[in-house]
RNA sequence: GGGGCGUUAGCGCAGUUGGUAGCGCGCAACACUGGCAGUGUUGAGGUCACGGGUUCGACUCCCGUACGCUCCA
């Protein structure tokens, strides 16, 4: 019996020593590409020769792989048939041979036959194939590879045609292997391979010819490279191998499965319903296991999401057979010893790993004790209510908005002898799914192609500031001229780094402000006021050699940071946009939280550091690969050629090295100094710095030095005791505050205990009704409240005049008037709408504030006579 | 990319038509008890995350920002 160590190593040697192709390691789960959530195929990773964007660097240009590949989340999930289906992972490892415009389907399908058979050795009898219905090519092959004909089924579109991925594309049809595991599994009387989906058929091997293009109205043409992409389950066909009915029982996953039953005290295959949750536990395990040495981190966003929603989807299953949390630890531990020797990168983070997991348990704890509360009271209410019934809305409440996993919420309804509204909860699942992707933006690329059809501009501007060139187009626009040249040295902006400005200088001495530079694919555009230019015109093209020095700095910068940001924070850092200009570098990247003032002034200390060191700068062009090799930090959304510039700093200990099309500085002392001025949030995840070099930074820094300085010369205090001085003051402050109100309280009562006597007597106890001096509210509100306990029961209210003629009224009535139908809100509301104000309150206690006070004696001589008449 | 929710004392949290900010634990002082861990009394501690707006008046309503939680893509 092979085991699954095995049959990845006789397929990658088959595929490097008998058929000449690169063995190519995995990629990370996280790809190269903006546009892909995760890893999903052995393919992603060389989508850039498919396209014929890049050359493989190889010859002959084919490659074998076995890929780790995450399908969860997005529209390749298959997170919802893990532990249903004997098969079905969010992780597994993906077997597959690359031809980029080699070899094709007359090479790929008998060696695959070859190897399925004669390596595998794989009983022909139980082995189909599959071929898309118009490809009567790949049929014939089969056939004379030695298949029947009546064992090459041929399926429509849907099964067996791949691609487009857009609207537009390479594309063609596949060819699929599938074996049958026996009559035994059979789901009806008629099971066949040509009509069921059941899990008697294992489909093992998938070949790709991609040898067609779509446009975009759907019509088909012949690529004149084609390639062949193929892709084998490693899982599956170990499954198949081993004979055992479901990938969760081959060697590797098998170990995975058994630390689960033992931690648990769960036998397989005892209770289907247990076994699903088993399964569940040994994929996602898995799964995360290999995201987290990736690099990826929880988070309630993008590919950290998905890593979250599977880790908390095991914890869940966890919690169904029994444990509790937290409970991963020996699982994972499992998982890293029988993956590391294949995964270095597993060992390596075997404690990073578990640690973040750990958290992780930690922090879903915290989440299920939050929605446990909210779900008691939910019950509490439903049960006052006499109700029998979670709401489908309430329940999606607690999913939504707290996390509280639906099953739990079910769980517990049933202990309380509630149901709960199933129906009603996918309808709000439903309607949140369609509103995330009724706002998914569409991207539409418009080319321009008014500029590509000019030859490409052949640029001088990494060694020159001048050159002479000549007018090749002219492209007027309402009033500017766009001016295409033979060579320049404009840099075009492109990489975050800002294109040139500059001047064209004409034969008789005559200067063109060239006002921006940019690139369309290799045509470089200069932009220029409307001016008498011609084609064929000789011009001197002379940028402004300021501004690019000054934008050389910021851009050496941006890299200076982005190798200090990975220092200090790790791996999770990745570019996720820059703008470089003469005067600022703005930079941004992925984190999932904030950094801190500590992390910030690390990050400026190590970037300064390196300035003082005054570290070269080297440059470099090279194979694609070959950078790729050494090590060199490519960045999404840029395309890279055949050959690639790798700038570097530091020959010796290299500090920084990234493929870069833009102008950097010799040595990074150019700098001089480097200050982070701001770092900021722009999108969950995602945080920008602002930073600053040369003079930018001088003159930030003076900037902020004069107004400290202002500052303490107004205090008459050295700038280092400002901290100091604000704290003070501002104790004092609040002290004064403190005490103001102490005395104003004092003094009203002191004024206000004289009133005592002057309350009149009214039929069950005293009214008081008057007009005071300017007090604060507080002090009044206080006042009122020592002389309504003197009084007894009483209605007292006071209507204190301001100094700019506004009134501030109160009016405290006992419960015994309160009763007796008098309330302070009314009365307040009375006066205080009377001065062009408003108020209210308790019918114990209120206030209001009137705007004109003049007639408050009026006002309030009547207001007394109403209250003694109600009474 | 799109939703939902939160931010109140050192910590955990209340705070309903907008009207003088509270509870539990912890902290400090004092008293009691003598089982060394308690009990009682008193007290300190708040820019109600930040910034606008509405209002006579905003912890409370509206808008924005920050940080965090959570779901969907």
């Amino acid at each position: 019996m092979k085991t699954v160590d095995e049959i990845r190593e006789d397929f990658l040697s088959f595929f490097e020593k008998k058929h000449n192709s690169k063995r190519v390691k995995s990629s990370s789960l996280i790809p190269d590409n903006p546009t892909i959530l995760l890893t999903t195929a052995g393919m992603v990773q060389f989508i850039p020769y498919f396209l014929g964007l890049e050359k493989f660097p190889y010859d002959p240009p084919r490659a074998t792989s076995c890929q780790k590949c995450a399908r969860a989340g997005g529209k390749d999930s298959d997170i919802e048939n893990v532990g249903r289906t004997p098969r079905h992972h969010t992780f597994f490892e993906m077997l597959g041979n690359f031809s980029f415009g080699d070899y094709f389907k007359e090479e790929v399908i008998p060696w695959s036959w070859d190897f399925v058979t004669n390596y595998l050795k794989l009983d022909k009898n139980r082995l189909w194939i599959t071929i898309y219905e118009d490809d009567d090519e790949a049929g014939e092959i089969w056939q004379k590879v030695g298949v029947p004909k009546e064992r090459i089924i041929k399926k429509g579109k849907k099964d067996n045609f791949w691609g487009p991925v857009g609207t537009s594309g390479s594309c063609g049809p596949c060819s699929e292997i599938h074996y049958d595991l026996g009559e035994h599994l059979k789901c009806s009387d008629d099971c066949s391979i040509a009509t069921c989906e059941c899990n008697r058929w294992v489909e093992i091997w998938n070949l790709v010819f991609t040898e067609l293009f779509q446009d975009e109205e759907g019509n088909l043409s012949p690529l004149e490279k084609k390639n062949v992409d193929t892709g084998m389950g490693l899982e599956r066909i170990a499954m198949v191998c081993q004979g055992v009915d479901s990938t969760f029982e081959t060697d590797l996953l098998k170990q995975i499965l058994d630390k689960i039953c033992e931690i648990t005290g769960k036998k397989y295959k005892e209770n289907p319903k247990n076994d699903i949750s088993l399964r569940i536990i040994t994929d996602h395990a898995r799964c995360v296991s290999f995201m987290i040495a990736d690099g990826i981190l929880p988070s309630n966003e993008g590919r950290g999401y998905v890593l979250r929603m599977i880790l908390r989807r095991a914890l869940r299953h966890g919690y169904i057979l029994g444990l509790e949390l937290p409970f991963m630890k020996p699982i994972i531990d499992k998982v890293v010893d029988i993956y590391k020797d294949a995964y270095p990168e597993l060992g390596q983070n075997r404690d990073k790993i578990q640690d973040v997991i750990l958290k992780e348990e930690e922090r879903f704890n915290l989440t299920l004790k939050r929605g446990w509360s909210h779900i008691e009271e939910l019950i509490k209410k439903i049960k006052e209510n006499n109700k029998n019934e979670i709401s489908g809305e309430e329940a999606f409440k607690l999913y939504d908005t707290y996390g509280f996993p639906y099953e739990l919420t079910k769980e517990i309804a049933d202990e309380n002898n509630l149901k709960v509204d199933e129906e009603g909860f996918k309808a709000h699942m439903q309607e949140q799914k369609d509103r995330a992707r009724a706002s998914v933006q569409k991207i539409s690329l418009v080319d321009d192609l008014v500029y590509v059809d000019n030859p490409q501009t052949e640029f001088l501007g990494y060694e020159k500031n001048t050159c002479t060139s000549k007018v090749i187009n002219i492209i007027e626009n309402e009033d500017t001229l766009d001016v295409i040249l033979d060579k320049t040295v404009f840099y075009a902006q492109s990489g975050g780094q800002e294109g040139d400005t500059g001047v064209f200088i004409k034969a008789d001495g005559t200067k063109i402000e060239v006002l921006e530079t940019f690139k369309v694919q290799d045509v470089f555009v200069h932009r220029v006021k409307k001016s008498d230019i011609k084609v064929s015109d000789e011009i001197t093209a002379q940028i402004d050699v300021i501004k690019r020095q000054e934008t050389q700095k910021h851009h050496s910068l941006a890299h200076l940071l982005q190798a200090a940001l990975i220092k200090v924070l790790g791996d999770e850092v990745h570019q996720a946009g820059s703008q470089v200009e003469k005067n600022r570098t703005r930079y941004d990247f992925s984190l999932s939280r904030a950094m801190t003032k500590d992390e910030i002034k690390k990050v400026e200390e190590i970037i300064n550091d390196w300035i003082n060191q005054g570290i070269e700068r080297k440059t470099e062009v090279m194979g694609i690969e070959e950078a790729r090799l050494t090590g060199a930090m490519a960045l999404f959304g840029e395309k890279y050629g055949e050959t690639v510039r790798v700038v570097s700093f530091g020959t010796d200990e290299c500090i920084s090295k990234e493929l870069c099309g833009g102008c950097h500085v010799d040595n990074t002392k150019d700098l001089r100094l480097a200050k982070i001025v701001s770092e900021s949030a722009i999108a969950a995840g995602v945080r920008r710095i602002e930073i600053l070099c040369s003079s930018a930074a001088f003159d930030f820094l003076n900037q902020k030095a004069c107004a400290i300085d202002e500052i303490a010369q107004k205090n008459k205090i050295p700038y280092t005791q400002i901290e100091d001085k604000i704290e003070k003051i501002e104790t004092q402050n609040r002290e004064l505050n403190a005490k103001i109100e102490e005395l104003e309280a004092k003094i009203a009562q002191s004024s206000f205990s004289t009133f005592i006597s002057k309350a009149k007597d009214i039929e069950g106890g005293k009214l008081f009704i008057t007009k005071i001096e300017d007090f604060a509210p507080n002090a009044i509100k206080a006042g009122v409240e020592t002389i309504s306990k003197k009084l007894g029961e009483c209605i007292i209210v006071l209507c204190s005049i301001k100094q700019d003629g506004s009134a501030f009224v109160i009016a405290s009535v006992s419960d015994s008037f309160v009763k007796k139908g008098i309330q302070a809100g009314k009365i307040v509301g009375e006066i205080t709408r009377k001065m062009g104000g408003g108020g209210g309150g308790r019918p114990q206690l209120a206030q209001g504030a009137g705007k004109d006070a003049s007639k408050a004696d009026e006002i309030l001589a009547e207001v007394e006579k109403n209250i003694l008449s109600s009474l």
